[in-house]
DNA sequence: GACGTTCATCGAACCGGTTCGACCTTGGAG
DNA sequence: CTCCAAGGTCGAACCGGTTCGATGAACGTC
């Protein structure tokens, strides 16, 4: 069932077939009929490998995602499903290669074996050596969150510096002097992770802007992890009130400290950051946070890395989220003992 | 940079390139070497489509998840990782294909377009009209999840009947009397989904062989509905001393119930069912309960598969994994008032 | 009635690999 | 010395599409 037979069985040669299919050459509409009629009896579908063959072009995306062992937090996952989403709307399809690690041999697969058209790069780091892979081979890709030499690249990316920025700002307004940054895991702030290391730089620079007290601490991306942190904090710092993060996976842990000290969420403390919409109401109470903007930010990646593909000579284009910070019932005034 | 470029430059033929490279036929060492010497100078890497083409494969396997509407669980997720990682091992890469409804123009590229080898299809329904599709074009697939006539098919599943079953015995052996089945959601439920089917089957069984008095509900896959879901529980049958439950994003809301209602684990009541470890160890108290090995089902998936793809006529496999029931702290011996 | 257009279609080349059959060397056995 | 097998290489066909240039028929124009 290749396009030879449809051809044969319509009485008409393969490249009328063709552009019957395209539509890229005027054909009679009764020979159109014809084919489509054949088409539809035989139940036959172009091959994908044939067609990128001679095209050019796979039609495919490749989204290069962190190994699993590296677990995926719950804000990539639905990433990871929004880029599929949105890659389809394009009529496109995505191909997964995990990478990181040292798992590059599936990296080099992808990039290098014309298997994609282009690549979305989650999980960037400030120095990331996949981008310069990447921007040597020549092949189109966006980048989710951005390196420092950022101008001359495509990228989405969320603006934790200016958000975490604002979220001090607020606690500074409701009278907080003593603040601290719950950042994510040791080895990712190590290693450069951007949204880590703006996340500090707006918080420190904001904090020390109001004349407040401020701490920071890394906290690896789990529950557990989330409780020891916070103890930890109480024992070192017992003055701190407040509490800014954008690590979303130790909340649960966070919230179990909260309780176990007998906190009052926001009587006694107050919390907020960039965390997730779902995640904040679902914590007790809801948090006042910055959304990350997820599906937001898989349909706009899609759509830059498509503009990319269509126009390869286009000057790069990017986009800093800034979603508004939503008060919830998290953040209160600081009360004075 | 294709491989006759390659070929001229070495001074041969591009079958000898081709035959150097895959060893099909023997190829002299200085051959190989001037050859392998070409190859690593200009960075070629052999076109996947063109390969695709001749070969008749594509060493790309296709995951079918449920659409991003539908939120993706944390097991989904690690799933997902899994399998794109365990495919990676048999050098495949992965295809990603949302579905749900049956109408899917993703679905069908994938499938019809012999983009890929084999496939994968997540959350199968007990009567799919995917598993029939994909039946009828031949196309090698492994489910996870079985469906009603599953002798003639490829599938890897988990025992949710033998698990559930065991865990009612277990809050039999305790003294419990009075016990309620957590289930996911209504809609998932009314769709005929085989492990929501087979829990329920399990649990009423056991318990009504035990002279257990059994209640089933439904719950929608987040904590909020686990909350409503519990003090619904305890407003409907305030003598239930115990629950099984194979809903892991309901739990924060089930905690949030279990702690607002001051019933202390398990002092007061007990708590088990299928739940993943990482998620089991994260509530407080720990969960006994039967972990979801995502990894594991990943890897015998792809496993299943790729023996299909390499033997098209073997006789169809399947495993039916029965995890033990860890031991923790939520499950304790009924009070008598 | 000869002529230039436009429309519909065809044949052939091409995309970049794999594979088959054929050919030419060598070298060892008889 | 002849013969045959094995080793190494080549050219051509093929996988299933797309695309370009050419061809022929129908049509309106002068």
């Amino acid at each position: 069932m290749n396009i030879g037979e449809i051809a044969r069985r319509a009485g008409v040669s393969r490249s009328t077939v063709s552009y019957a299919l395209s539509g890229k050459r005027p054909v009679s509409a009764a020979t159109v009929r014809r084919i489509n009629d054949v088409i539809a009896e035989l139940g036959y579908r172009p091959n994908a490998s044939a067609r990128a063959l001679a095209e050019g072009r796979t039609r495919t995306l490749g989204l290069v995602i962190p190994p699993a062992s590296t677990r995926l937090t719950d804000v990539q996952l639905s990433f990871v499903a929004s880029v599929v989403e949105a890659a389809a709307a394009h009529d496109h399809d995505v191909l997964l290669s995990p990478s990181g690690g040292d798992h590059d041999r599936s990296f080099d697969r992808v990039v290098t074996g014309r298997r994609v058209d282009g690549v979305i790069l989650m999980e960037i780091l400030l120095h990331d050596p996949r981008v310069e892979r990447l921007t040597s081979t020549g092949l189109p890709f966006v980048t989710i969150g951005h390196v420092v030499d950022s101008a001359a690249s495509w990228w989405v990316d969320v603006d934790y510096a200016g958000l975490i920025s604002r979220c001090v700002r607020h606690l500074a307004d409701l009278g907080h002097e003593q603040v601290v940054l719950i950042n994510r895991s040791d080895e990712l702030v190590a290693s450069g992770y951007g949204p880590s290391m703006r996340a500090t730089a707006g918080f420190l620079e904001t904090a020390e802007g109001f004349g407040m007290t401020a701490h920071d601490v890394c906290c690896a991306d789990d529950p557990a992890a989330g409780l020891a942190c916070f103890e930890q904090i109480r024992a070192r710092w017992p003055e701190v009130t407040a509490a800014v993060t954008i690590n979303e996976a130790a909340l649960p842990g966070v919230q179990r400290a909260l309780h176990r000290a007998e906190l009052d969420v926001p009587r006694d403390f107050s919390l907020t950051g960039v965390i997730a919409d779902r995640l904040a109401d679902d914590f007790h109470p809801p948090l006042t946070a910055a959304d990350v903007p997820a599906g937001q930010m898989a349909q706009l990646a899609v759509d830059l890395l498509m503009e990319q593909i269509n126009d390869p000579s286009a000057t790069p284009r990017h986009a800093l989220l800034a979603p508004p910070i939503t008060l919830r019932s998290s953040t209160g005034a600081r009360r004075r003992n």
